[in-house]
Parts: structure tokens; sequence; C-alpha cells
DNA sequence: TTGAAAGCGCTAACAT
DNA sequence: ATGTTAGCGCTTTCAA
């Protein structure tokens, strides 16, 4: 009953009408007769076809997929983001060609010359960031691009982002309040702009409240990595942190399983530790860890709405989108004592 | 420099020989001049052409995109596979279409269709499984199909598991040797072949063991289902389970904050629990759970190769390939009494 | 080794 | 509303 490649043409001849009426009748919007359609229905459905969307593409010059680069799989936020960007983007007729990448800077170039080779309509770029030059081979061949969680300096580079500076702001006014004298920092990969506005709001914050970081280490945001920094912040110290601010909830785990199980410490009355993003296992009570929000569900939305409205128009302006996300207080941060 | 649409006519034109050559020269193993093929590159890098996959696609009937479908991204198990899956086809020139379902059958018809109409050269399907006229479909169009971490009971479809059946069994056995006496278990989603074949094992390694199942309730693979679960099985009853197996590690976590935090009971010394699929999170010492580690990167490689040898040679046998993983026993099931 | 020519399966003018 | 025709950018015979 069903064939192994069956075309337009087939269609076609089985229906009795021209190979652009098939193609009109797959086609929303073209102008067809009720009784032209139903008959190519009829021979579609018998003949098993279904239209070849790489040919309609080659045409069209519309893919009407996108190509999603993504490096840090293992932090619940991404899997979360691409879960939801997928689904809105699929509700559009959109669908992801996902390349990952392990964040060196050399591969997500090849990355990004391959993905262009699809003729993807857009490209979202979620946890890394392009150099210049391949921002503006992207531009110049007109494919919009949307950096997800990360912004660039050139500011022709659209970026969706949370408003990393106020997230870090706030958690420095939340330690303030709390009573913290000796805040430290556990910095994520220091090539990202999210570490570094983050950490700048932070240190702002701090000395907005006549605070000054106390110790500071760098956990790239990986699991293994974040645990060595937590170790030189507190092993062999006379004076250790009262307070830590983790770059990331993913890190911020590990590192309150140092603290707690290898150092023998309660949070909170030993060290306070708040995160970022506000991830699931943030909320689970084994952690219950205080975490500025990144709210995935805006973000992607920003993110869609944002990278259709380029596809549909080429000369829109590039935007740069921060979404506040709240202070989400939990246990991690919150003395019994009071 | 860079202009906006380049074909190989324009490279043709640039370099001073015809487009086929420069059609040869991108296309390995074609047989082209040294002399030629610089010439080529040469116009190429300047004008910043790229071969147009999608064109070629056409033509070859091959389009290395391969389709993926899943369900369960918050299921660490699923991001952590979707990542080394991509990276290994990338690495042999393949890319992964996305689509994401929320496991509706009728949504994953839909979806099948779509990602037909892609000419996607395969299709992997973690986590759902297909009806049969879905598959015979993909079958009759000479589209491979890998079921990631399902069966069927249609042996025509190739699938690759963990060996869910034994992995039960081994729970039970693990229960007996430390002296569980009413062994309860949560079930995942019932309609999928993981469930069934993990608690069928394992009720058949209680029996052989002179044990029998003494409770049981669903969590669906889900979250907050699987606390309604344990709350279930443990509130407003005098008789208790004193083992408790739940269906995967996701919903092992939700059981153990349950017990732990709103029962205020101990795991192990009241209770243990042990779960399935050895995430990254089961290792943490806040959980330190007792799991059977499906062992993502061998089933990934055997993904990979099953995927390309059904691409490369249409004509071979559906494979069903169900790895062995070791149980990684840990303190939610290890009692410090002994 | 190279170029000319014929399509891959479809869309989009253009006529009718 | 429908059929005819001309490509989209490429690969692949076929001759040379």
């Amino acid at each position: 009953m069903v064939a192994c490649k069956v075309t337009s043409v087939d269609v076609a001849a089985k229906a009795g009408v021209s190979q652009s009426a098939v193609s009109r009748t797959f086609t929303p919007g073209a102008s067809v007769s009720l009784r032209t359609a139903e008959k190519v229905h009829a021979a579609a459905t018998a003949l098993g076809y279904r239209p070849n969307s790489l040919a309609r593409s080659l045409i069209t010059g519309k893919s009407r997929m996108i190509g999603f680069i993504v490096a840090y799989l293992d932090n619940q936020f991404y899997p979360e983001s691409l879960q939801k960007l997928s689904q809105q983007l699929q509700a559009q007729g959109y669908h992801l060609l996902i390349f990952t990448v392990d964040n060196t800077q050399s591969q997500v170039e090849n990355i990004v010359e391959e993905l262009l080779n699809y003729q993807v309509d857009a490209i979202i770029a979620a946890s890394v960031s392009l150099n210049t030059a391949l921002a503006e081979r992207c531009l110049a061949l007109g494919v919009p691009i949307v950096l997800y969680n990360r912004t660039q300096d050139d500011t022709r580079i659209s970026s969706v982002t949370s408003d990393n500076h106020a997230g870090g702001y706030s958690i420095a006014e939340h330690f303030s309040t709390i009573g913290i004298r000796r805040p430290a920092y556990i910095a994520g990969w220091e090539g990202a702009s999210t570490q570094r506005d983050r950490e700048a709001g932070f240190i702002e914050g701090l000395r907005n409240h006549g605070l000054e970081l106390f110790d500071r280490a760098v956990g790239g945001f990986d699991h293994e990595t974040a645990k060595q920094a937590t170790r030189m912040l507190f092993c062999d110290k006379t004076i250790k942190p009262d307070g830590l601010f983790v770059a990331n909830d993913h890190m911020a785990f590990a590192v309150m399983d140092v603290l707690r199980y290898e150092l023998g410490m309660d949070i909170p009355e030993d060290v306070v530790v708040a995160g970022y993003d506000d991830v699931a296992i943030a909320s689970w009570p084994a952690y219950d860890l205080t975490s500025v929000r990144q709210p995935a569900n805006r973000m992607v939305e920003a993110t869609v709405t944002t990278v259709l409205a380029m596809i549909e128009n080429p000369d829109m302006p590039p935007q740069q989108i921060a979404i506040q996300g709240p202070l989400i207080p939990r246990r991690s941060t919150t003395s019994m004592r009071a």
C-alpha cells in the first residue's frame, strides 16, 4: 500500500490533476478548489504521499529549521530551556537542529559553518559566545542569531538573558540583610558574560552595603571544579567565609555537598549558600537553596519571539533582552536561630 | 567580502572552472586534480562559499539528519544521552533534529509524519513507543528507526535498552541479602516497556528469594506523582514497607525527599530505597542512592552503531540490544548498624 | 580529469 | 482555479 518514494507527480497522475495542483493543495493559503483538494488528498493518502520539506526549502529559501548550539547539558537549566524552546518552536512549525560543543572556541567555529550549510533559518546559541568574525558571517548571510543566556559586547548580536547584574546585586543585598560579614564568591567559567555580570553585580551590591568580597575561587560552571574551589576556600583556613554566592545552582549543589559531607559544616548555621538559576533541584528539600530565578519560560518566550521576528523581518534591529528574575530565599540562607 | 548567497556557479566563474568541478571539490572521494581543487578552494574562500546541504540532500536522498524524539528531558538520563548521542553523531557528520513530545500517542504520530517530511535518514525515539501503523510506515519508507530505552513487542523494530529485567531482579536479590521483609515498588508510567520489565524482574527476583511484593503504587516517571505514591504507601498505615524499589532515579529522589522531610523517616534505617538509571545525582552524597546503572555511554554507542549500519545497509535485520548494567550499592540501602 | 547536460521534488510566476 | 514552464543549488551520468 505504501510505496517507497512517492512524489507529487505520482499523486497528480493518480488524482488526474497537474503537479502544481498537488503542490498548492499542500501549500497553506494557496488557491485550490475544494474538489481538487479532495481528489489530491485522496490520492495522497492512498499512495502514502508526504511533501518533501527539503525540496520545498530549496526553493523558498526557508528550511524551518533553527540551529541550536549548546554546551552544558548537565546543568538542568539547559535541558529545561531546550524542552520549552523545542515545544514552542514546534508549535510554530519550526524544529531545532542540535549542535553540542564542549565550549572550545575553535569547535564553535566549525559548528557554525556546518549549521549554515544546513540552511537553518536562524541560530540560537545557548551558553556559548561567538567571536566577531563568526557573528559577522551570520549577519552577512542574513541568518539571525540570538544568544541565549549569554551576551556579547558587539551590540549587533541579539541576546536573551536574565538581569545577571541585578541578580548578583540582590544576593549581596540579601547577604547584608541576614548579617553576613565575610562573603565569598565561587565563579563560573570566566569567559562567560553571565559569570562576569553576576559577579560584578554581587561586588557592587556588597560595596553599597558596606561589605567587601572576603574570598573568591573559580568553579568553571563544572561540578567537580566547584568542589575543588570550595575546598580551597575552607580547608586550612583560620578565618573562613560565612556566606557563599555560587555563580550557578549546578555548582552550588556540589559546594553544599562538600561543605556538609566533607567538612561537616551546617548550612545555614556555619555558612550560608546562595546560587543562581533556580533550577528544579534548588527547591528540593535536600538542598533548599536560595537562588535567583532565571525565568526559563519568559526567556524562551522572548527568544522565540525575537527569532521569529528576525526571520520575518531581516532588517529588525538587534535586541538585547534582560529579564528580571526574583530572589527566591530558602533555607540555605535562613537561619533557624531568629 | 562575504556575499549573501554564493552558489557553486559563482565559485566556478571566479575559479575559471566548470560548476561540476566545484561540486567535485567539495565531494569527498571525487576525482579532481590538485590544481583545480586549489583554485576552487581559493575562490570559495574569497566568496565565502559553503555548499548547500539541502540541495545535496535532494539529489543524494541522504540528509545526514537523524530525527530524535524525546519526552522526559527533566529526567537527567535523557539530557545525558542526548549530549553523548549528538557528539558521536556529529563526529560522523550527522546531526539531530529534535522533536519533543509530552508522550501522548496522538502527538507522536503527527511528529513522526513531520519528521519524515524532513527526509531524516533515521529516527531515534527515546522514551516513547510507536504504534504498529507508524512503525510500518517508517519501515516501508526505508527509514531506519531505533527505540532508545524502550522496546516494542514488534520484533521488526530495533531497540537499545539496558537489561531491565535483570536490573529489577538484582535489586530484589540485594533486598533479600540485606534482609528486607516488606518490599514495595513504585512504578513508572505503566505503558512503558522499561517499567514493565523492571517490575517483572523485581517480582521474579523476590519470588526466587522467598519474598513477595508487600505493596505497590504508581509514580508515572513523574516527580510530583512519585511523591503522591510515596504518601500512599506510608501515610495512615500500621505496617509499612521496609524497602522501596523505585522504577527510576528521577522518581526516587522525590520519594526520598518525602520519606525524610515529610515523614521524618531515616534512610536506610527506617526504610531502604533503590532506584534505576544511576544518573549523576544518585551519587551525590545528599542522596547516595543505590541504583542499577544504565550505561548511557554504551547504550549510545550501540544506538549509533545500529543506526549507521541500518542507514548503510537497509536490509540489515532489526536488532534488540539489551546492555547489562551493574547494581551500584550505596548508602540508601546500606545500614550502618552492621 | 574535466565540462555539458540532465535531473532531484518542489514552488512560483505566468498564462489561460 | 488550474496547467505550463522555469528554475532552486546541487550531484551524477556521459562524452570528451
